[in-house]
DNA sequence: CGCGTGACTCAGG
DNA sequence: TCCTGAGCCACGC
């Protein structure tokens, strides 16, 4: 991960962190990843930051789409077409107006809590 | 340190 | 359903 500046505050790197691991054929929102970096209320910094390092980091950029389930950039632009591009490459279904199914691509991080006697498996004891 | 600008989100109307 | 306003966050000046 090669920094673009100096410094990039802690809340950048993870955010790049998550979306770097939003794996293939599905799809995260703002909000999701901003929550997951640990500011619940993050989502514009989560959006500003992919249109700055987009091009200095190689994000996998197409798999960040709004809290609505809907491709961010107006349905004529460049990029709504190029983002639909990769998404549809990934086998992710997306309609003329850029919605995606959320319950159906929506990347659910599998968090690994620590083991406990009460959750732990008979076979793990 | 304040201000303006975004690939945002939510609650109202 | 489609606007608006307000709130929120990062960052460059």
């Amino acid at each position: 991960l090669q920094p673009l500046k100096i410094e990039m505050s802690a809340f950048t790197v993870k955010v790049l962190k998550l979306i770097k691991s939003i794996p293939r054929g599905k799809v995260a929102t703002y909000g999701q990843i901003a929550a997951l970096a640990g500011k619940p209320h993050g989502a514009r910094g989560v959006g500003w930051i992919l249109n700055s390092c987009t091009k200095s980091h190689r994000l996998p950029w197409q798999r960040v789409i709004n809290s609505k389930g809907k491709i961010s950039f107006p349905r004529r632009t460049e990029e709504f077409r190029e983002q639909k591009k990769l998404l549809l490459k990934e086998k992710v279904k997306v309609s003329d107006d850029g919605s995606i199914t959320l319950a159906v691509y929506r990347w659910r991080k599998t968090v690994r809590k620590p083991r406990t006697a009460k959750n732990t498996p008979q076979m793990f004891r």
